[in-house]
DNA sequence: AAGTAGTCCTGAGTGC
DNA sequence: TGCACTCAGGACTACT
């Protein structure tokens, strides 16, 4: 599932593998996949079209065309991958063939992922118009701002990181990481975080997603990079997927629980 | 108004 | 081995 290095990963790829290509043909094969213009309209529509610069904005991406804009989720399973055309992906929704003889394929298994079609002009007020907070690696995350928004919440800890509109990028897998190295337990109420407890929440988050980046993202379930290389920061993880691990701080043994429908891991050790 | 349930999907996991 | 069943999970909508 893909999340903030992830998706940065995806639209790194996407500038090294297709900026300034030519989309010479496209095909839709589940048309559900496109939103904001008739799918079926699509191929005309984007055909000839040059390929501008990507950027990402919590966990979407934002790839200016000549005349539109593509704005992409990729929720779980969604993949962008550049391939031969005879190498296609499994679960291809969407394909666009470039001016290099190679394609460009939008994938997704679970299909909850999604292509928004905006004309050029629209592409920065359907960004700004994002139900999304700040940027977890980015000046406004700060001790204050998490203060202010955990201020009077009930909600937990690990559920308010995870909110993409308070903090844009977060996930399941780099909340509980950012948990586990903050030493804070994932089921805690917003409102009972000690002001001196936020420093060191907001420095965790950033190092385990500055750490992710370095990595080139982790990969579990499907995500890939658009050149179809795997990150690595899944061989960091301490606690997400290592129920009935031991904690390398404390030797406790860690937990998984759900937590508003999504699994908490965490050390009940050294997480408090 | 904040929080919960339902929805979309299918591969993977479980139980028999 | 295989079938039937359950479940995860990001973000959105519809309730309470």
């Amino acid at each position: 599932m893909p999340e903030l290095p992830e998706v940065q990963r995806v639209v790194d790829g996407l500038n090294e593998a297709a900026r300034g290509r030519t989309i010479r043909a496209v095909q839709v094969r589940w048309p559900r996949y496109v939103e904001g213009v008739a799918a079926d309209g699509l191929p005309a529509l984007l055909a000839g079209q040059t390929i501008g610069t990507a950027r990402r904005r919590g966990k979407y991406i934002l790839l200016p065309l000549e005349h539109h804009g593509l704005v992409l989720h990729l929720r779980m399973t969604g993949q962008i991958i550049k391939r031969p055309a005879g190498d296609e992906p499994a679960h291809t929704h969407v394909v666009f063939e470039l001016d290099d003889e190679e394609r460009i394929f939008f994938a997704d298994a679970r299909k909850f992922g999604r292509m928004v079609v905006v004309p050029i002009g629209e592409l920065d007020a359907a960004e700004a118009a994002l139900p999304l907070g700040v940027e977890p690696i980015g000046e406004s995350f700060t001790p204050e701002y998490l203060r202010t928004v955990c201020a009077g919440r009930a909600r937990s800890i690990k559920n308010i990181l995870m909110d993409q509109r308070l903090i844009a990028g977060i996930g399941n897998i780099y909340a509980c990481e950012a948990l586990w190295l903050a030493g804070i337990d994932p089921f805690r109420s917003g409102d009972r975080i000690g002001k001196k407890e936020f420093p060191a929440i907001v420095r965790a988050v950033r190092e385990i997603l500055e750490t992710a980046l370095a990595h080139g993202g982790a990969s579990i379930s499907d995500y890939r990079a658009v050149n179809g290389e795997s990150g690595t920061m899944q061989n960091h993880f301490i606690v997400y997927g290592r129920e009935k691990g031991t904690c390398p701080r404390c030797n406790e043994t860690i937990r998984r629980l759900p937590d508003a429908g999504r699994s908490s891991f965490w050390c009940p050790g050294c997480q408090k």
